[in-house]
DNA sequence: TTGTAGGCGTTATCAC
DNA sequence: GTGATAACGCCTACAA
């Protein structure tokens, strides 16, 4: 059957009320007689009617209830890093209470010609997140400025006025580095994440480093470098134990040259860094010491507890999720800088033979 | 500035032309004289206008473009799951070209009475994809299907006239079963998902197991039934590998009473299994072979390869995009069956003294 | 190729 | 407590 659905006039009339009548007793924002009440919501469904349609709703009400998040990324990908997981939780907790749900948008190909993709530029959006540091975020953050949209970057260079969510990487790191430092580790190297999108795995020599544009990368070898000026560093080409373990195994390759102790920037490298260590026969933390970064837990790495430096991921989503609210009623949102927690595990302890 | 944005009618007025042709500039549905077009586009970028509005264009074609994705657990722990994830960028590739964005929806506190909650009452959603296999997919497919959305669900039972996505679980364990008979096996235990929703790890008595809810666990122990009928069954929390590892210590705990090959119901599970064993002192698979389900890349578990059941995790995303996508296009869609691969790595081997 | 008119389903406003 | 009215911004017959 090509019945039209039922609509709000449908059920007022049916009840033998007005439209307006009907959608107070759906909206509930005007007292309503208890017996109309009762004969409009038995005309509805009657009629089969559900509520309100959304699609009519929001263009009413100028509002959608929809927050878009895009990653630079396939989802895929992007869902495989744990800390990005958790804030999403966060942020889905934190949009929640202003009734809006979380579209998933993907930063590349928005710009596909057949106007197909679904993007920032269509997307009935009240607002966005942007998450990660890329070039393309700049081009996304004109989209929707120029729509007028609220937006937060988390973990970006967000640039004039935009609120942005980011955390204390650098000093953090120090305090690994300085940690290290104080059991009395001299020989010391750093595995850091990708210096730059589609960057492949290798050692860092200063020209790179002078040239990363992922800001977390750059921020936490900077932490390093305060204290370590010239430990050697190699870049993996993601957040993975697979890519941890292949720069461990370069590391510890050369047992001359061998670090007493390796300063990961993230746990799952650092994961891949022990096992290189048990690889090479190198016991943990008595030949070596390792330290991660982001406070998750490392799903298989028992019976190790990380040295690590706990970032509130969550939290992170959660305060994105609350700018965004905060935007979307009108006011406006401060950037917020998280600090994270030294947690001190069982993967370091004093350099041998200091 | 509290300047109200400009709409299509501003741009029309100020390039000098009806809305209408205005409106085709935009949507390019019909030829429009270069000239035009360019007055048209000049005015438009002069007022900052950057495209119809989503929210009036989606009430005007009935469409908003977006596909509901229906979880029944917190974002975060549905993410920790690299299947679903795959599932995800699948889904996401499929409606891609009809221009939809995927919108993440809880199912839980779907009914806070406070009526904030974004939910399937009122997103404003094109389509729906049911994921899991909880009591909760039920209320939430009569919620869907009263607001006469079109619905796919996977893995799940969905009843009358609903596509499902689905696995041929229970004949893909039974190979993996036979894989293990045909090396000689006899003494075989399995460790098996989670029989029922928030239900805690241990042993599966018989009564038990005529009481799984959760029929992906249920149709994957009925494959081990079909060739180990008194297997021991150990059920997991879930599919981590601390939950194989917790499950492995229970299986090797016993040295008298020790399977030679466990048949672990999901990757991660046979990872946190084969973790166990090695702490046991056994090697993999001269004492034990272990396999696997799902057939996904196990971050840190090389040199192992896990003799598994690969699943079309990604296309099983796909095809559920796919049937929305046709739905939505009001042609009627099918179920689907999807068949696991065996693949055998080398984690198993013959019986030992066989 | 361009313009005119009507309506998609709702809800805010303001009278009654 | 209830009802009439007027947008919200756009799209698409259809007519010119």
């Amino acid at each position: 059957m090509s019945t039209r659905r039922a609509t709000i006039a449908d059920v007022a009339r049916e009840a033998g009320v007005s439209p307006s009548t009907a959608s107070v007793v759906f909206s509930g924002k005007t007292p309503v007689s208890d017996a109309t009440r009762k004969r409009v919501l038995a005309a509805a469904s009657a009629l089969g009617y559900t509520g309100p349609d959304p699609r009519a709703a929001s263009l009413r009400l100028g509002r959608s209830g929809i927050v878009g998040v895009v990653f630079e990324e396939h989802l895929g990908t992007a869902f495989l890093d744990p800390v990005k997981t958790l804030m999403m939780d966060g942020l889905a907790d934190a949009v929640a209470p202003i009734g809006a749900g979380l579209l998933l948008l993907r930063d590349r190909d928005s710009w596909s010609k057949d106007g197909a993709a679904p993007s920032l530029t269509t997307a009935p959006l009240d607002a966005a997140v942007l998450i990660g540091c890329s070039g393309l975020l700049r081009e996304s953050l004109d989209v929707v400025r120029a729509r007028g949209i609220p937006v937060v970057v988390v973990e970006g260079d967000a640039g004039e006025g935009i609120p942005r969510i980011e955390l204390d990487n650098r000093e953090a790191q120090r305090q690994a580095a300085s940690h290290l430092r104080m059991l009395g580790h001299t020989r010391v190297a750093t595995v850091t994440l990708s210096p730059r999108a589609g960057a492949a795995r290798g050692w860092l020599t200063p020209d790179d480093e002078n040239d990363i544009t992922i800001e977390v990368t750059r921020d936490r070898l900077a932490g390093v470098r305060d204290v370590y000026p010239d430990a050697p560093a190699f870049a993996a080409a993601g957040s993975f134990i697979d890519e941890g373990l292949a720069a461990g195994r370069e590391l510890f390759a050369d047992p001359s040259a061998r670090p007493t102790a390796v300063i990961a920037q993230s746990d799952l490298l650092a994961a891949g860094v022990i096992r290189a260590a048990e690889e090479a026969g190198l016991r943990i933390p008595e030949d070596v010491s390792v330290t991660g970064f982001d406070g998750i837990v490392v799903d298989g790495l028992a019976p190790y507890e990380l040295t690590t430096l706990v970032q509130p991921a969550t939290d992170k989503g959660r305060a994105a999720g609350a700018a965004v609210a905060a935007m979307i009623r009108g006011e406006l949102a401060a950037s917020i800088r998280f600090t994270c927690e030294f947690r001190e595990g069982n993967t370091t302890g004093p350099a041998p033979g200091g």
